[in-house]
DNA sequence: AAGTGTTCCAACCGCTCCTTC
DNA sequence: CGAAGGAGCGGTTGGAACACT
């Protein structure tokens, strides 16, 4: 159809985001919700399309994303994942609600291929991941080595205040979260990706027949419920998977033994 | 210390899918 | 039913950061 891109216009800013900019969307967000990405640049002002909008958003603001070093964990859940699913990095990150998919294509790109080579090389086989640890391990891992958007969010507010903008970079685990009343997402429930993402299954999955309906994500105070919530739907969703799949996954199925106690708990 | 090579990740681009009219 | 427009996805790239010589 040659429908032109949405970026040609001219004026249209491209290149890395400024903290004013991620204030703004942020802000524009906290106020009317993910979605409706075409009259984000023109009711915010930003001189940036709408894709460029939406994916700063998902990969980078969006409440409840890790950053950081995937663990060992993480890692065997995307190779196995990949395994069966191609590079279906969205469908791929929806197993992992904290990663952004492309994160973990990046993380696929540059680590796990030079490292499933190698050890294919050498003969082994990717090792299955371990199963989740029961609960501190982990939990300890994801509160104190990985910077939430939250964080972000309040390190980006904390530096914008005093004029010296964090880069992404910058971003790092242990900040002291400020006591933020700028951000709460609860206008965020119900529509658009970072909901989907949040709620566990990215809008693509929700298509599929496992979907669990009318989750949500209220607020931070109910992370540990979603936790507890998100063990049965991906329960759902590992078996409509892997039923699909039945026939490719049977040698790969000890990497879940015990079923959904290989999933992470989300 | 300077130059060069490599790695990594944020962001862009182009395509497809989905919804609306 | 088909065209138009918006959203989402996966591949790719530019450039900053880091490692090595």
């Amino acid at each position: 159809m040659g429908r032109p891109p949405c970026c040609d216009k001219v004026g249209v800013k491209k290149g890395p985001w400024t903290p004013e900019e991620d204030i703004i969307l942020v802000s524009y967000i906290q106020e009317n919700g993910p979605g409706n990405w075409r009259a984000v640049p023109i009711n915010t002002g930003l001189m940036r399309c709408s894709k460029s909008c939406r994916l700063r958003w998902t990969n980078y603001l969006r409440p409840g994303i890790r950053r950081g070093n995937f663990t060992t964990h993480e890692e065997g859940i995307i190779v196995h994942l990949q395994s069966l699913l191609g590079n279906r990095w969205a469908a791929i990150a929806s197993y992992l609600p904290q990663r952004t998919d492309n994160d973990i294509k990046n993380y696929w790109n540059t680590h796990l291929k030079k490292k499933l080579k190698k050890q294919q090389a050498m003969g082994a086989i990717f090792a299955p991941p371990p199963p989740p640890p029961s609960s501190s391990a982990e939990t300890a891992c994801s509160s104190s080595s990985y910077a939430s958007s939250m964080d972000n969010i309040s390190r980006l507010l904390d530096g914008f205040m005093k004029s010296s903008p964090p880069t992404a970079t910058d971003v790092k685990p242990n900040i002291a979260v400020v006591s933020d009343p700028f951000m709460s997402f609860d206008r965020m429930s119900g529509t658009g990706a970072g909901l989907a993402f949040i709620s566990g299954v990215p809008q693509q999955q929700q298509q599929q027949p496992a979907l669990m309906g009318g989750m949500s994500y209220d607020d931070e105070a109910t992370g540990q419920q979603q936790q507890l919530h998100h063990q049965l739907p991906l329960c759902s969703i590992e078996k409509w998977l892997l039923d699909e799949a039945a026939e490719q996954v049977a040698d790969l199925m000890d990497l879940s033994d015990g079923g959904c106690s290989s999933l992470p708990l989300l």
